[in-house]
Formats: C-alpha cells, sequence, structure tokens
DNA sequence: AATGAATGAGCTTTCATTCAT
DNA sequence: GATGAATGAAAGCTCATTCAT
C-alpha cells in the first residue's frame, strides 16, 4: 500500500500537470503513465484508477483543497490595521496561489466548458466563497457597507484572476499590484463615505 | 463562387463555435463538416483547407479584427462630458463584444497554451492594444496622469476580461457594471487629484 | 476533337511516366491531371477516360507499339556480314530502345503482377516475338542450329533485359556490351561448330 | 517474449510476402494485420513496429542475410573440378535462391524505385558483391583473365537474374540452364585461350 | 503491482469518381 | 471540354481499455 499509494500520487501529480499544459484530451493515459514513472501503454494507471476521467476527479478533489486557501483570507489578514499594507499582502497572496497552482487554474479553465458538472460546480464554488470571504473581511474589519462590499470583493477578485493576461506584457507584476491597491483602497474609502 | 465562399464561410463559422466549445483537439474534421452541411467524414472540408490546422488559423484571422473593435474605445466615446456615463458605456460595449464574440474568446483561451505562436500573440497584441487605447482615452479627455493611466487601464479592463466567472452566479452582469463603473469613477477622480 | 486529342494524347504521356515512376496506385488521377495541364482534381480527365485503369490500358496499347520495334531485328541487322558488328549494332538498339521506353518498362515491371491479363500478357507476348525473331535472325543468317538458336536468343535477351541492374555500378554499358558481344559470339561460333 | 516475438515474425513474414504481391502501397496495415491473425484495422502492428515504413525496413534487413548466400558460390562450389558441372550448380543454386526468396526479391524490384536509399543501395550491394565473388571464383577456380572475369561474371548473373521473364513461356529452367552453361563455359574456355 | 499484447473505435487525410455549371 | 464541389470508401495511425502472465 506504500508502494501504491506512491504511484497514486504520481500519477495524480504527473495527470495535473499534462492536462494542464495539453487538456485532457490532449493527454493520453501513456502520457500520463510515462510521466508517473510506468510503462506506457501498457494499462499500469488501471490498476489505480477505474477511468482516465477518474484520474481527473481525484486530481481536481485532491489539489483543490489548497486553493481553498483562498477562503482563508479573513483568518489570515486579520488586524494589520493599515488597510493598504493589507490589500496589498492579499494581492500577493492571492497571486501567489494563483501562480503555485497554475497547473491546476489552467485545467479548471480548459475543462470548465467540457464538464461543467465536475469542473464547473468547483469553479463556481471557488470563485463563490472567495468573494464571500473577501467581503466578510471588509465589512468586519474596515466597515464596507455589505452591499458594496461583495461587489467590490468581486471586482477586485475578478482583476486578480486576469492578471496572467496583464503580466508581463502591459504590466509587471510589482505595478499591477501597486495599482490594485490604490484602486480598491480608494474604492473602498470613497465608499465607505458615500456608499453607491 | 457563390457556393464556394458560402461553404467556405460556414465551415470556418462552424469550426469556431465547435472548436470553443470543445477545443481544437475536442472538435473532428467530421463534426465541423456536418455542421457545416457536409457529408460528415467525406473530407469535403480538404476542398476549402488543406488541413484542420488551416481552418483554426483562418478562423482566428477572420474574427480577430472584429474583437479589434476593442480598439476604437476612444473613438466610439468621445465626448460624452460625464465621466461615469462614458465609463458605463464602455464597460457594456466591451463586456457585449466579448460575449458576441464569446467563440473567439473561448478559443483563444482554450489554444493560447498550445499554439502560443498563432494564438497567443494575437492575444497579446489584442490585449496591449486595448489598454493602451483605454489608456489614451483616459490621459487625453480625463486628464489621467499618464502614468497612472496605463495601470488603471490595464486593471479595469483586467477585471472586465473576468466578468464570465463573476456573472450571473455571484452578481448580476448590471451589478458587476455599476460597481466597475464606480471602482474605477472613483480611482480616476483620487488619481487625478493626487496621483500615486 | 484536335483540341480533344492533344489533351488526351498529353494525358496518356504524363500517366505513363508517372505510372513509371510511382507505380499505378501511387499515382492519383489529380496529380496526372496536373501533369497532363488540367486542373487536378477537377475530374478533366473523365471526359477522356472512363476511368484511371482505362488511361493505363491505353497507355500502354500505344506505347507498346514502340518497344514492339525489337521485332524487327531481322529486318534492321539483315546483311552487315560481319557477326561481332551486328551483335553490336543489336545490343546497343535493345539497350536503347529499353531506355527510350524506360517509362513503360517499369510499367511493365511494376504492374505486371498487379494486373497479368493486362500487362502480364503484354510482356510475355513481347519477350517471345522478340526472341522468335533473334533466333530466326541468327538461323538465317549465321546458319546457327533451330535448337540452339532459340535458347542463345532467351539467354542473350535475358541479360540485356538485366542491364540496368549491372551498369553503371558493376561494369559501364560500353563494357557491358562488349562483354556481351564475346561471350554470344563466342557461343554461337562454338555452337555452329559442335552444337551441344 | 514467446508470443511477442512470434506476432512480431508473423507480421514480417506476412508483410514481405504482401509487399512482394501487391507492392509497398498496395498493400494496407490492416492486411497484414489480417494475414499475421491480428484483428485487421485494430492496430496491433503498432504494438511491434512504429511505422508501416519500419515493417518493410525490418522485413528487408531479415531476408537480405539469405539472399547473401549468393555471395557464397566461391566456398559452396570450391573443388568439383568439372567446369560445366560447377557451372551447372552455380545456375541451379542462384536460380534456387531467387526462388526461395521471390517475395524478397519482388520487393527489391517493385520498391527501387520509391526507395533508392532503403532499397536501392540494398539492390547494389546484392548484386555488386555477388559479381564480385563470382569473378573471383572465375579467376581462382579457372584461371580466368581478372579483366575477362568480372564482365563474364556480370552478364551471367544478369541473364540468370532475368530467368523469370523467359521461364516457362519461351524456355523451360531446365533448358535455361542447359543453354547458360553451355554459354558461360564456351566462353570462358574461348576466354581464357584469347582474352578480350 | 506491473507489463506486453490485443482490440474497437476513433482520428486526419487521400482519392476515384460524379455532377451541375 | 473544363471546372468547382461533393461524396463514399479507405488509408495510416492513436488511444482508452482489458486481460493473461
Amino acid at each position: 500500500m506504500t508502494a501504491s499509494t506512491a504511484t497514486r500520487d504520481r500519477i495524480l501529480d504527473a495527470a495535473l500537470q499534462l492536462f494542464g499544459e495539453h487538456g485532457f484530451r490532449g493527454t493520453s493515459v501513456a502520457a500520463i503513465e510515462r510521466a508517473a514513472g510506468l510503462t506506457p501503454g501498457a494499462g499500469g494507471l488501471y490498476h489505480h484508477f477505474r477511468t482516465k476521467e477518474a484520474v481527473l476527479t481525484e486530481a481536481l478533489e485532491r489539489h483543490v483543497g489548497r486553493l481553498g486557501a483562498l477562503r482563508d483570507i479573513r483568518r489570515l489578514f486579520a488586524g494589520v490595521q493599515d488597510l493598504e499594507v493589507e490589500l496589498t499582502l492579499i494581492a500577493r497572496y492571492v497571486l501567489a496561489e494563483l501562480e503555485a497552482e497554475h497547473d491546476l487554474v489552467q485545467v479548471l479553465v480548459l475543462e470548465s466548458r467540457q464538464r461543467p458538472d465536475l469542473v464547473g460546480q468547483t469553479v463556481e464554488r471557488l470563485v463563490a466563497s472567495s468573494v464571500t470571504e473577501f467581503a466578510a473581511w471588509l465589512v468586519q474589519d474596515w466597515g464596507a457597507p455589505a452591499e458594496q462590499a461583495r461587489a467590490t470583493a468581486a471586482l477586485a477578485l475578478a482583476s486578480l484572476f486576469s492578471h496572467r493576461l496583464i503580466s508581463p506584457t502591459v504590466l509587471s507584476t510589482e505595478e499591477f499590484v501597486t495599482s490594485w491597491v490604490a484602486t480598491f483602497g480608494s474604492a473602498l474609502s470613497a465608499g465607505s463615505r458615500s456608499p453607491l
């Protein structure tokens, strides 16, 4: 079972990376086996998973937990006092998470249309809970009006999600973060004074 | 020539839609032929295109021009006087364009990793020019400081690009637009007074 | 009909050459059309021939007549008096004919197994009549014993047919001819004196 | 390994035969599979060979060694004393070899134009070494003058190579051999007395 | 647990042939 | 007489999956 588990994990990691690089259809079972150190094409994968699809499902389940860390925003950044400092920390943290789980993100992007049930729901849940957490933090720690908080949180996260489209071609990550903090910092300040 | 051109166009349209739905690899030539009204599997497509890949290339070329309309921001929305009104128009316009060319956007997202030369460059050019145009508009019409304009424009467009991730699950499009206008409107007002 | 005949002939010539180069199956109708100056793939060939096979049949018929010239040995080389001189002329003539109709020879070689009825019989007839003519010449002009003449003629022609296998790698054509004349010249002299 | 090797060999044998009968292009992978006892069209062949072309290459390599036996002329027929007896043995041996490896010979003939590098060189090497061996035997055992020996050997083998064109239509194999021995026997005798 | 072999279904592409223009 | 378009059939090859060893 020890060896078994090790192989299982190697398969899952290899698969997620390959799925992220070439998509689900673009990745053959043989390629996964090769990347996991098994003989390609010999079907060794099927001792650990019933189908190729099951590999995807389990790989997502296994990795999605980590991205869930986005939900911990409130816990992680409570009590720093200064809005701009905290926003900067959050932006860097979210971008770092997205980067660390880039394979996963890529799979989610690539496969969400093909597997709305499996992947689509995962994405929705992830986005929804992140927004909710972010919004709650804005309300609790910074006294943002509830109506506005959710919308601002959604917008702020939305722009972070598109970071890869902007950086590094159009803007460096640093400039991106600075601008992000300034924009949403000022929006929040303005908002608290006179909510939309 | 009439029938020929008609079939060609039908193939291109069908292909782009299918590529957007199932990706390039996930779309068979037979499926494209069927969607274009040809006998599936009979290879009729090859009377119009040398390879399946050539279909992708031409479909992108043909449709990218339209999305290029994003570059016309300055021309379209000059002279409305009121910042909030103009921003609202812009947001709606960009979202409508993204929606109208959703097949294309989807293909760009799905295939940009597999075909960095063909698709990746297209995306980069599209994003870069949109940001540039938007920034120029901010500077010329609203006196935004040049340094800040580019960063704000990038951020504003980035959040629009992620709209589909947010709406309708988390926020309705209307709420999204309202919030977007408020956020970037206030950021710009604040920015002009005291640039970063 | 004039233009028609011209196109017909161009098709036949182009086809025979291509068949010789790439075989019957290896030559597409489109390739023949292109080589004949028609639009490839447009089926123009079918205004002149019912099928691709018919092109082969007619091309063979048309060209086989020329190779038949091998049968004219007797007429061409009667009365030169000197055996070695005449044999040299014959060798060169046969090799030149084989070279001139090399496309045809190649087709006969390539397709004789696939089409024993069409091609195989042609080859057999060609070989048989050449041998007969050559033997008759040996008997009439050089007094070779009839029993031996046919066998020697067969052997002599057989080695000429393999000339391409030998020249130029192993022997130059000149050396080949010289040796051929010496060999069969001496065989005939020896034979007439003391038949096998 | 047993089953594997058996299937591999069955594929190679089936392929060579089919290539000889219908040529390389005329033989489908499915046909080879069927002839080798695999499910036609299922691609089982590709577990043993990377491409159809690789099957040809390996089949040639595997069988060419046997035809190489033509090079053993000297060793096989040393010391029989009587020229006519030895020539008869040689003729029968070479014809038997050509007959035994008729599939191979046929492939070499059919494909030498399409694949000059793979097949053409094989043929050239085979012919050249046969001629060289035959000539050496003539020189060593029968004192033939070196200049003449090579040319006579080339001619003698050339006529054997064309045997199939002659027999059985024009001459029986027996008559062919008898005539061959007489012709080249007398040429050699004449040659030794008065070399060209 | 891993492998070599096999298979059914699918893929992209080619091609001989037909037909309306 | 020639062309553009279409089609049925088949080609070489890939692949997810199964199974005996």
